[in-house]
DNA sequence: TTGCAATATCGTAATATTGCGATGTAATAA
DNA sequence: TTATTACATCGCAATATTACGATATTGCAA
């Protein structure tokens, strides 16, 4: 099949499962984390940084603002691209929901 | 091609890519968060619960035991799966280490 | 205008993932 | 022993992802 099963999962779990989807592909990882070093807007030497090619490069910044995750401004000819700051904070929140949920008193094996 | 070119990143990128892509999928989550709820070890209830067959369910059962998120412990005739302490504190450590990169002044667009 | 640099998108090939039925195995119950 | 229950794994079909070359498009420089 192939298709996952939307409609059986929260929408939670479906909106949580969608952010970690995307950051699990260790271009996007990099491509975030250059982005965080830079601590400023950054357009694509990330063409010349990663090592992929150009297209691969502009699809996971395609994934990435499909999230919201980065935006991306034009800057004449080239485009300048962040973290969303908000984004980054509801990620980091979510995330962090999810890992609370581990119990303090572990009754398991 | 649609094979990733592990090589390109560091280690850390791969293994943390490796560990949000198992967060990944909505099914894996509701399994993470079935077992968090019931602070129990629990079997396969996960098929009545989840509404996947029993073949998938084990399937992503299998994707979370090779990172080691969960352990298995054979309880007679069924399994009695459990979240991992231990993989659970580094995945909650690693991913908050990525989201604390985000600088705390903010120099982008 | 012409040419170039920076991107985005399209089309395609290779590979991976998702899901399920069928089948095998091991423990337990009858 | 036979049946049943609980899994795991295999094999397949459908779909998704990854990567790239080729091809627009847009802005700027000459």
């Amino acid at each position: 099949m192939g298709i996952t099963k939307t409609n059986l999962y929260t929408e939670n779990q479906n909106q949580l499962a969608a952010m970690a989807k995307v950051l699990g592909h260790p271009a996007r990882l990099a491509i975030i984390q250059y982005l965080l070093e830079a601590n400023a807007c950054i357009n694509t030497d990330l063409v010349k940084e990663l090592g992929l090619a150009q297209a691969t490069i502009s699809q996971h910044l395609r994934e990435l603002k499909h999230l919201e995750l980065i935006s991306g401004t034009i800057e004449g000819a080239s485009m300048s691209y962040c973290i969303n700051p908000l984004k980054w904070e509801e990620l980091s929140t979510r995330f962090n929901e999810l890992f609370n949920q581990y119990p303090a008193i572990n009754n398991c094996c």
